[in-house]
DNA sequence: AACTATTTATAAGA
DNA sequence: TTCTTATAAATAGTT
């Protein structure tokens, strides 16, 4: 007898060109699609799929939504300890960076400005031998400005 | 011959207890995540799977990475113009928005202090006569200080 | 976990 | 493309 065509599934399918690897992309896509369809519907589960074509289009399936999935999935997995960024994490070090940088710079500037107009304050004060009156409000702004530094640097703990 | 068994796949599966629903969804996950490897050994694309089971724990397959995927499939879809938040802009709006607070009253404190010690430099140097060597330097930094806030203004703009 | 009757998915051909 | 079909794989219920 001779030997027949293969049908059905092999494990060694060989790409053979982009068009045929395609179609075969294409079908798998769909069933894996019917496949969460069906596990979201028989078992009452949520389910979110990201796929990328050999080209590198993307195509997406999700129950209820890809944004509810990925938010729950990534709000339920808070940051390793494995040394691996989550894609939140990234995102918060990458883009708060900058702002925390122009916050450094920011504070550090206030702070010798502070210093320089207590400086010239008591410089002026002890010629004239007045306005003392004044003295006290900006060793308490400049407390407070460290306060809020601290405040901030509390926040970022939290943030990056 | 009497009624069989029924085997196979059924469309009409009732979920008749918590355990027997969990041992489904166990195995139709694990075919999923076969399926999802299969595409990407067979056609070299590449997905990210994400799944709650009916209690709500979450699972995942990704190749390469979760995070690699999710931030491909994010990036090549920017922000929609039909009101629909995106995972990342909800990020960023919710933890930077509770920085951009900090640094708001920070900035009106500064100035609100500049502008005291500007005028109390002032009264002082009537009164004295001396001192205007120091004159140009708080101008200098409070403009700066206003350079940097429109800066962080326009950096805001670019994350928010 | 493993088994099995049945259904579904798959690859190639039409 | 879409349909067909021989074969492989997945499924639900059982053991």
């Amino acid at each position: 007898m001779a030997r027949r065509h293969r049908r059905g599934r092999h494990d060694k399918r060989q790409i053979e060109n982009v068009e045929d690897n395609f179609i075969t992309f294409s079908k798998r896509r769909s069933s894996i699609y019917k496949k969460a369809s069906e596990l979201v519907t028989l078992c009452g589960s949520e389910v979110g799929v990201v796929i990328f074509s050999p080209a590198g289009k993307p195509y997406s399936f999700a129950h209820p939504s890809i944004d509810s999935v990925a938010n729950r999935f990534l709000n339920q997995n808070p940051p390793q300890n494995d040394g691996v960024e989550t894609l939140v994490e990234s995102y918060r070090r990458i883009k708060i960076g900058e702002l925390n940088q122009q916050y450094d710079e920011l504070v550090d500037q206030v702070e010798a400005d502070k210093k320089r107009a207590k400086e010239l304050k008591q410089k002026t004060e002890a010629r004239s031998g007045e306005g003392s009156w004044e003295a006290p409000i900006e060793e308490l702004n400049l407390e407070e400005l460290k306060q809020m530094k601290a405040r901030m640097e509390e926040l970022r703990q939290n943030l990056v």
